[in-house]
DNA sequence: GCAAGGTC
């Protein structure tokens, strides 16, 4: 009788691993914070663990920060992330299960992170284990895949597949630690105080992206052209219509057609119906439950995965780190809409579609993940959400339940109009079969443009023509759901990390608004790159980085060569940089130092109304408040700060009387906006507690 | 203190 240990990516996967392989009971042996399952299977005793991710990371084998630095090594990724934590007591009990065992396999999901997760695993938390190890290879999780996997496993682990990982890590960590370093160097040898700065495989390419963007919309020189809006009567009504031609570029030839048309007799040249079948939305994957969210809510994406992965914790819906946008029969869709139907706000869809008659089968998308199906609910009872966490759930759970429903279908007609030698169209839509778009509501929304009927040959006269001049527009700028449409068009990033990314362009400084635009230091940044770093600000980086990984995967490459010839060709780059490094660092220091004022600058001073507020730091107590930039004019304008957490200056200011608002972070949860107007109304009655 | 990648 074997003893096996299996080794999985995430406590949920370890559940039904241990469930689909299990002949008899599955216990839990793990106690309360560690998930480990015990069963047996034909002549074997198993033992299911998890990993949580990576529990190994890459960390320099020198110590202090200098640079350049090449020699890594992986380490427990409680050494250098502090909230993994829990990681170290984590890999304890992997070791413990691994000492009773003689046989190991490998069950993370079947993709490179996943297969080096387990290598990492089976090396260092299992003495060694890698070289004996087996592996389990599953596209899904149900029982079926995950039985085939196990008695197919194969018999050793796939070596080629996590060199190429390592190699991924290993490029990533050189390239992004080493020029972030040089950035934050040169930056404050040249004289600037220190600031963090960072550039990296994915981050620079998004940065330059926008930047670009910026520059586009600089330099772009609009050019007139006129549009022709007319009206026209037909069959009694009036209804809009519009040149045939679409836009006119001279002034000349609008006006021409105005003059010919407006108030002229016409006729109906062509009529043509059609029927436009619109399908329902397909299931959501990680982006496009994001740019939903951010259409309707406005909601960054960061901050919808946020609340995807709190739903997720809370078992309301699934796995939202998926880029799969289709619905498995497994999942059981009965069960599931009958527990939505447990919900009130649901009750009446979810009982519809249960009890149509109809089979259920959902609309799909063409996107999969080896690992997930597309984010679903769960079907459990969600209640109390707050306001927002619950807009997303109700995104979620109608999107889902409008993935069975019909097709919507719409009556569709173009209305030719001949006005001597000039054409216009009026067009009619009429929805004949809501279908899905009910139970989507009110995030979907189907144009109805009502038309009378009429034939060829009919009367119209055009009642109305009018040219109004416009010009091209610039590029638009990218807000934070097409940023991360882009990096995903691009191969930048993946779904768990693009929306973190945008993040650290934010949080760094280097990017600023709704609407995206590049900060004076993200295009210094931007600039430094080019100069002395262009690979870096290139997608062709990742194209080339993807490149390596497939021939080492291929067994075409190593990795120990692929790293030794990398580092070769940026050593001297590195070499160049330094010898350099004042001059690489004067525009930075520039820009870092206005970067910092602006951020202390709480805005115009309402006192002596010249001046300007500022976060300032006694010299003498040490506290810190607010004060006016005009003190040496004579204003004596202050205001108190909480002397805890990390204050930042918002844009916002106060509903009640219109002081700059000021935010504290890093006491309790929440973010505390605070007018800084000791005498506002809002502060009158009940004064804030002390915690927070 | 720095990347990008996985996870609760």
């Amino acid at each position: 009788m074997a003893k096996q240990l299996i080794v999985c990516e995430k406590p949920s996967a370890a559940m039904k691993v241990a469930y689909a392989l299990a002949e008899g009971s599955v216990k839990r042996v793990g106690g309360r914070l560690f998930p480990a399952y015990s069963l047996t299977r034909g002549q074997n005793a198993i033992t299911v663990v998890s990993a949580l991710g990576h529990l190994y990371a890459l960390d320099q084998r020198s110590v202090g920060w200098s640079y350049p630095v090449f020699d890594i090594k992986w380490v427990p990724i409680n050494d250098v992330d502090r909230r993994m934590a829990r990681a170290r007591a984590w890999i304890d009990s992997i070791s413990k299960h691994a000492e009773g065992a003689d046989e190991f396999i490998s069950a993370c999901d079947y993709d490179t992170e996943g297969s080096l997760i387990a290598y990492n695993v089976l090396r260092y938390a299992c003495r060694g284990a890698d070289a004996k190890a087996k592996r389990m290879r599953f596209s899904t999780l149900t029982k079926q895949d995950l039985v085939a996997a196990y008695e197919g496993m194969s018999s050793e682990l796939d070596a080629t597949v996590i060199e190429a990982g390592r190699a991924r890590h290993e490029l990533d960590w050189i390239f992004g630690v080493n020029v972030s370093r040089a950035l934050m160097d040169a930056q404050t040898m040249a004289g600037g105080c220190y600031e963090v700065l960072s550039a990296g495989r994915v981050q620079s390419p998004t940065l330059y992206a926008i930047y670009r963007r910026e520059n586009g919309i600089r330099l772009h020189v609009p050019d007139p052209y006129w549009v022709i809006a007319a009206e026209a009567e037909i069959a009694g009504e009036r209804v809009p219509a519009e040149y045939a031609e679409g836009r006119v570029l001279s002034l000349s030839e609008a006006e021409g057609v105005t003059r010919r048309c407006n108030g002229a007799d016409g006729v109906v040249s062509r009529v043509s119906g059609r029927r436009a079948v619109i399908p329902p939305p397909v299931p959501f994957d990680l982006g496009t439950l994001q740019s939903e969210a951010y259409r309707h809510f406005g909601f960054p994406p960061s901050r919808t995965q946020k609340i995807a992965e709190k739903l997720y914790l809370d078992a309301l819906i699934s796995y939202p780190r998926t880029s799969s946008q289709r619905l498995p029969p497994s999942l059981g869709y009965a069960r599931i809409l009958e527990g939505l139907g447990r919900n009130r706000n649901y009750a009446e869809a979810a009982t519809e579609l249960v009890s149509s008659g109809r089979p259920l089968r959902p609309r799909e998308g063409k996107k999969t993940d080896p690992a997930h199906p597309a984010v679903h609910p769960t079907g459990n009872l969600a209640e109390g959400l707050g306001r927002d966490d619950f807009r997303v759930y109700d995104l979620i759970a109608k999107r889902f339940m409008a993935a069975f429903a019909e097709a919507a279908v719409k009556e569709v007609t173009d209305v030719e109009m001949s006005c001597g030698g000039d054409r216009f169209l009026a067009r009619g839509e009429a929805v004949l079969i809501e279908g899905w778009s009910r139970f989507y509501a009110p995030y979907s929304f189907l144009r109805e443009a009502r038309l009378p009927k009429v034939s060829e040959g009919d009367p119209a006269r055009m009642a109305s023509v009018s040219h109004d001049a416009k010009y091209t527009e610039p590029p638009p700028r990218f807000n934070q759901s097409s940023i991360i449409k882009f990096m995903e068009r691009s191969g930048l990033g993946t779904k768990s990390t693009r929306a973190e990314i945008v993040d650290t362009l934010y949080r760094r400084g280097y990017i600023s608004g709704g609407m995206i635009e590049v900060t004076e230091l993200g295009a210094g940044v931007i600039t430094t790159l080019k100069r002395h770093f262009p690979r870096l600000v290139s997608i062709e980086l990742t194209r080339r980085v993807e490149a390596e990984m497939e021939e080492i995967e291929g067994g075409k490459a190593r990795r120990e060569e692929v790293m030794v010839s990398t580092i070769d060709e940026v050593r001297e780059t590195f070499e160049r940089m330094i010898s350099k490094e004042g001059g690489m660092g004067d525009g930075l220091a520039e820009l870092v130092k206005a970067k910092r004022e602006g951020d202390r600058t709480v805005g115009p001073c309402p006192s002596c109304k010249t001046g300007r507020l500022k976060v300032i730091r006694s010299k003498k107590s040490g506290k810190r408040f607010i004060g006016c930039s005009g003190y040496s004019s004579g204003c004596r304008f202050t205001a108190p700060l909480p002397q805890k957490g990390r204050v930042s200056v918002s844009k916002r200011r106060c509903k009640e009387c219109g002081y700059p608002i000021v935010e504290v972070r890093g006491l309790g949860r929440y973010v505390w906006r605070l007018c800084i107007n000791v005498e506002c109304p809002t502060k009158r009655g009940a004064g804030r507690g002390g915690g927070g």
